[in-house]
DNA sequence: TTAGTTTGTCTATCGTATAAACTAAGTTTA
DNA sequence: TAAACTTAGTTTATACGATAGACAAACTAA
């Protein structure tokens, strides 16, 4: 056993990603402002600036406004000194897109498919992030690594044990991306990765405890704590899906009974309308069809148990409701917020937010995106 | 805003903390001993060891074995340098403890209520707080603090939101005992601290994620993720016991339907039994009464579909179940076993450990004593 | 102009961990 | 039994990073 040990090398390695990190949130900032904000002395803010500025992780603009005296050097986070890849493996589709470090996507790749054998799938994605590769600007640190958000079990060494949806058992992901591409490579379940992906760029980014819903084909459920993920022992956490509500209640293909996800689902959905598309029950519901709208409320319904539970358990900052049945907020918010309030405890219910997606369907591939990003960020402040 | 900064103080303060860790853990423990097992240098070793010998806070005794060379020095933490108060406030019953450093328990007063208005409270406790303060032994520091159990909601300052089995509502209970004793108080729902005691001293000292149930007169659960407790936004996390598990059904004392606690508390079973003492319900399963074995193993099932869904959420290490229904392990366990092999994720079994309570009524009172040691070590480290 | 202010750098100093020499006290071996 | 080796712990010198404060640069205000 080695215990974490300390020493002036953490402490400097802690200073330095301190200022990259508020460089990064506040971007047009100067050394002054850093110091004052830090609260380290501006003799060390400068020291640790100018060594940022000679890895090209950030770098300088013209001066800024003066206060009343010398006017200050502006310093940039240098968002195109790198770029990332983030995939999103879905059950009819890959998207692929490639970030840069503050996550903006440049370019995006999309693809519908039909049938998931694990070799056509590696294929397109291999054929979607070489033709990323070969469009990207050229940079200082080229590709800082790929992210995959999959919706399955992924454990902590990125394989992928179990993905129904896909008909996938242990594929070793990771491993094959990175002798295809020789980067970092960083697997996870697609809930994880949309919450991360919200609280970094869209409807979380003030809150500390998010719990982010995954609510499409299944339910999986993203969960962050102190703005940091939460994983469990084997990376499994978030199950949500299959939390019992109904212990009599009908079966689920888990094999268990009265599953979250039989209920409040878009398969669900759409075996209570028997119908095959989310789309078009929406667009009914815009006409006025009564049936499309009842049957919408009913899964708002369901679904508002389920965030019952999750708030009694976490009294979380904020719920963010996403993935392919966020299209239907118009519907299913008032019965959600409605169920929320005729059973959540009240302390619990108070200065709680509940919010839909910000980032569309982009939530999982930025949040895989952002994994990558911090990795890159935290592995090249550590080594200098 | 200040965010935090790093400077030798903080080095110097973390690695004091990391060697007092040690010997607390490893009891007897020499410097050599403690230099290779942190990484530190033998020389920063002593020369931190010699402070915390002149805090008192460890003690050395005379040299042990040889293993080739020079004997070494054996150092011990010095449990005896101050104590702490533990408190369980139940629905009919107040627990007192006055433990050491190292959650042993040196003296305990237990006294039944069969009424809990505050007043009367406080006053019970104070009476019973002022008799160990009476009785407690000399040492350095002396009572570091006062740790209090409650069955209700609290919030991080200290107030008791709720306890409806209680009775309370907006009871300012941190400050009333500051005021009366001039100590650090802290106020923990019974569940966390459960958690925290079983973690701490009990059945969870090995895992790192722990869920613990406390399955009394009602339900609640402290969450420890990491070797640390989880406590949401406002302090509210663990309302498992109102988390809903039949959607269509009992009606909840919460005012929502189909929550756990309805189907798997004390309360459930007394209902369910008709009678008045979870006791009398054991000593009639014991006598090979069916009725009673059958309804126990009821309680069991339940509890089971909410540990289903605990396991499927956290992917924890651990499930402890405590408080009163632990009594009743011999029949529970088994239905409970049953029920999670036959509903919950395979993934999420494996090496996923149940287990019950083994500080039995003490889980809560040496929880919340564990926090104020805890509270008392950082503080005394940092400030020196 | 001149004084004051803000930004950023440079130099000296301080605090902490570390390395290495050293002392202390044992064990092993010839 | 003495010499060589081992291990434990301390002392002294050094390295490294944060900080304080002086300083220079570049601006504003009067």
């Amino acid at each position: 056993m080695r215990t974490m040990t300390w020493n002036q090398h953490i402490v400097k390695k802690n200073n330095k990603a301190l200022v990259l990190q508020l460089i990064m949130e506040k971007d047009p900032i100067s050394r002054a402002d850093i110091a004052q904000v830090s609260g380290l002395h501006k003799a060390t803010v400068s020291s640790l600036v100018n060594e940022l500025l000679e890895e090209e992780l950030i770098f300088e603009s013209g001066p800024g406004e003066s206060s009343g005296g010398r006017r200050p050097v502006i310093l940039h986070f240098n968002k195109a000194a790198g770029y990332a890849v983030g995939i999103d493996i879905g059950v009819n589709y890959v998207l692929c897109v490639l970030t840069d470090l503050k996550g903006n996507i440049l370019i995006e790749k999309n693809q519908l498919v039909n049938r998931t054998p694990y070799p056509t799938i590696l294929g397109i994605v291999q054929n979607m992030v070489q033709s990323l590769i070969d469009e990207m600007p050229s940079s200082r640190y080229g590709i800082v690594g790929i992210g995959v958000g999959v919706p399955g079990i992924v454990n902590k060494e990125g394989c992928v044990l179990l993905a129904p949806n896909l008909g996938w058992t242990n594929i070793q992901l990771k491993m094959d991306l990175e002798n295809l591409f020789q980067v970092p490579v960083i697997i996870e379940n697609e809930a994880n990765a949309g919450a991360f992906g919200e609280q970094q760029f869209g409807a979380g980014q003030d809150y500390q405890n998010i719990i982010y819903i995954s609510a499409g084909i299944g339910i999986g459920v993203g969960i962050i704590l102190n703005k940091e993920l939460y994983q469990g022992k084997n990376g499994f956490s978030g199950e949500m899906g299959h939390m019992i509500i109904d212990i009599n209640g009908k079966p689920c293909s888990c094999g268990s009974r009265g599953c979250w996800e039989a209920y409040a689902s878009e398969n669900a959905l759409l075996e209570m309308a028997n119908t095959d598309s989310l789309e078009s029950m929406i667009a009914l519901a815009e006409d006025r069809n009564q049936t499309s709208h009842k049957l919408l409320g009913e899964i708002g319904t369901y679904l508002g148990y389920g965030i019952n539970n999750i708030i009694n358990t976490f009294n979380p900052d904020q719920v963010i409701i996403g993935n392919r049945l966020a299209l239907a907020k118009q519907w299913i918010e008032e019965p959600i917020r409605t169920t929320i309030q005729n059973h959540t405890l009240a302390h619990h219910q108070k200065e709680m937010r509940i919010d839909f997606s910000k980032l569309g369907k982009y939530s999982t591939a930025l949040g895989v995106s952002a994994f990558v990003v911090e990795r890159f960020i935290k592995e090249e402040v550590k080594t200098s």
